[in-house]
DNA sequence: TTGTAGGCGTTATCAG
DNA sequence: CTGATAACGCCTACAA
């Protein structure tokens, strides 16, 4: 009785009462909505005087029950609490709305399970399209699925191999080879890659463009110098701890990402190794962090925001027709060597900074 | 034509076609999808079967046009990419998914017009309730309007005085005494309290902790020691350059907030002060900067990703019906006594801290 | 316990 | 250029 009365009162003015008001039919009204559409002018004004007078508000369920659209789209990231995503979302929710769309944000926390369950619900709020930083354990064929049905999926920051959709991201393989020449020029031999999981892009990529630059070197990629964590600040440092006990431990260590190589750091300093001079340690992201810790991290700066913006960008294209192949887009990114890998020591080095 | 294929293929599968398959009407399958509907286990399972065969999806959107209810509430906060909205946002979405809420998130740039409009695009899309932290020049006319055609909203991190909603938020006065008793404390009689706003809640509150404090030790406030600024770091470098041209400058400084902070440290210590000693700056927040600056920054820890499920929580139990009075809701915060306000150097005053 | 029927607010079709 | 009318998919009296 009472939700009755409320639900009343909060969807009280619907295009039939400014019809009503105007003296016009429904239909005439929804017409005079629209921007090109053949109505006259007189009658748009009585119609446009009517929506004030009576306080009139679009109801988007119920044009998304006729036509299809919600112009609505889900954004699903794997931590929002982490700086690096915030940074994205927020480009991501700048180009929706100016494009009138409005952000679902969900959080799958890094689960599959989660992910799938979220993607379900976001599918039965009739979201248009999908953007996406697949957890670990995403379930592709449901992806699969989904992008067979016709919503478009963009996969931001990481991406699976299995699954035929737009990616935006950062070049990991070629910034990694960067770094790594990096640390060759500054005389490292003996240069570590430090975790990420199994079968995650990023890492895949990463440690690509390590071995490529290797390679390029005439030096072998040992499989002990390379082992897999979840990547953590802790694993970064019971990682550098793992590596130094080898009989012939790295002189330098890549890390996952920043967190990781941070927590490498201090493990670094505590068994008193001279990271900046001897030893280095590097990561990937520059997080606000990297620059504040002492030694400074020399880290890869990646720039979420604009990867949000340009994934957003790429969906949108898909939600007007784009049908090209899927694309990987990769966003702009550039080294950043500050003090923890002892570039400074040397000139020639800092030139390698593609700034 | 081509648009009229996608749609069908992508809203194929409705009620109607489960009962079909089912051999039971629509009415059934719509009541056995409730849980505790009166249906004979026997259809319930037939239902069940005939979901799974067809690939049937709840579409909200139809629901929503019968119920009035979304299961939608719109996250407006000031500024995703700051880590501190961002970790409230997170709490946000953790208890709302966890009730099957969908979240929609707006930026609003701290901007009132384009809030509005960011408001006016949620309701369109029937959101059933909204979680504001309120921009600068907010339309307060608009809001109250809002809650009076009942949707919910609750306020978070700031406040507005003539709007009678719930707000979430840290005890900002209490919390500024307590910050002011702590200089006080350590020998301090001349402190400045710099920046923020006009009106701006966070403002106010914690001038007027400030204050209580003040007159406690029967100290004057004075009109110069706290000037107002918006609350940037630039603007913390230049309110200190100003309080140190005073005829008679402070010897400590507590800012509106760690941003404001980090700016007035740089410059104090770029005008040699003996800022840790003779000399103290304070902020608020608690940012991941306030720590890992040089000296360390002393300053109100403030856990956002509480204060997003303190928020989150109390809105839905104004959704389920909860009609008590608005209530400011203090969601706890502690002092971090580190080096920048030179507290180390009296063990006395460590104990000040509220652990 | 289950079925029938009407309507939520919009848009699309087709006629005028 | 405008109007009547039939969907879209779901829920809920009310009837059986």
């Amino acid at each position: 009785m009472k939700a009755q009365i409320e639900r009343r009162a909060k969807n009280s003015v619907a295009l039939s009462d400014v019809a009503r008001v105007a003296g016009v039919s429904t239909a005439t009204v929804s017409l005079a909505l629209q921007e090109g559409s053949r109505i006259s002018a007189a009658t748009r004004e009585k119609v446009r005087r009517a929506m004030e007078q009576t306080g009139y508000r679009y109801n988007r369920f119920a044009a998304k029950l006729r036509t299809g659209q919600s112009k609505t789209i889900g954004l699903m990231i794997t931590d929002i609490a982490n700086p690096y995503f915030a940074a994205l979302a927020a480009g991501v929710e700048t180009v929706l709305y100016r494009s009138g769309y409005m952000t679902f944000l969900v959080n799958s926390n890094d689960d599959g399970i989660r992910q799938s369950m979220q993607i379900e619900r976001l599918l039965e709020h009739g979201v248009d399209g999908l953007l996406l930083s697949p957890a670990d354990g995403t379930n592709l064929e449901e992806l699969n699925q989904i992008l067979g049905a016709g919503t478009p999926i963009v996969q931001i920051s990481r991406w699976l191999s299995g699954l035929s959709c737009d990616a935006v991201g950062p070049d990991n393989q070629t910034l990694a080879a960067e770094m790594t020449r990096h640390l060759l020029n500054l005389g490292h031999r003996r240069i570590a890659f430090l975790g990420g999981t199994e079968g995650r892009s990023a890492r895949v990529e990463r440690l690509a463009g390590y071995a490529q630059a290797m390679e390029e070197a005439e030096l072998q990629v040992e499989e002990t110098l390379t082992p897999m964590a979840a990547p953590t600040r802790a694993n970064g440092a019971l990682l550098l701890i793992e590596m130094m006990a080898l009989e012939s431990p790295p002189t330098a260590v890549i890390c996952y990402h920043d967190l990781m190589a941070l927590g490498a750091l201090q493990a670094a300093k505590d068994m008193g190794l001279a990271v900046g001079s001897k030893f280095a340690v590097v990561g990937f992201d520059d997080i606000t962090e990297a620059e504040l810790s002492r030694p400074s991290l020399t880290t890869v700066h990646i720039d979420a925001e604009n990867i949000g913006r340009a994934a957003a960008t790429r969906l949108l294209a898909r939600l007007e027709g784009d049908e090209s192949p899927p694309s990987r887009i990769m966003v702009p990114a550039r080294l950043v060597v500050r003090d923890s890998c002892g570039g400074y020591l040397r000139n020639a080095a800092v030139s390698h900074d593609i700034s």
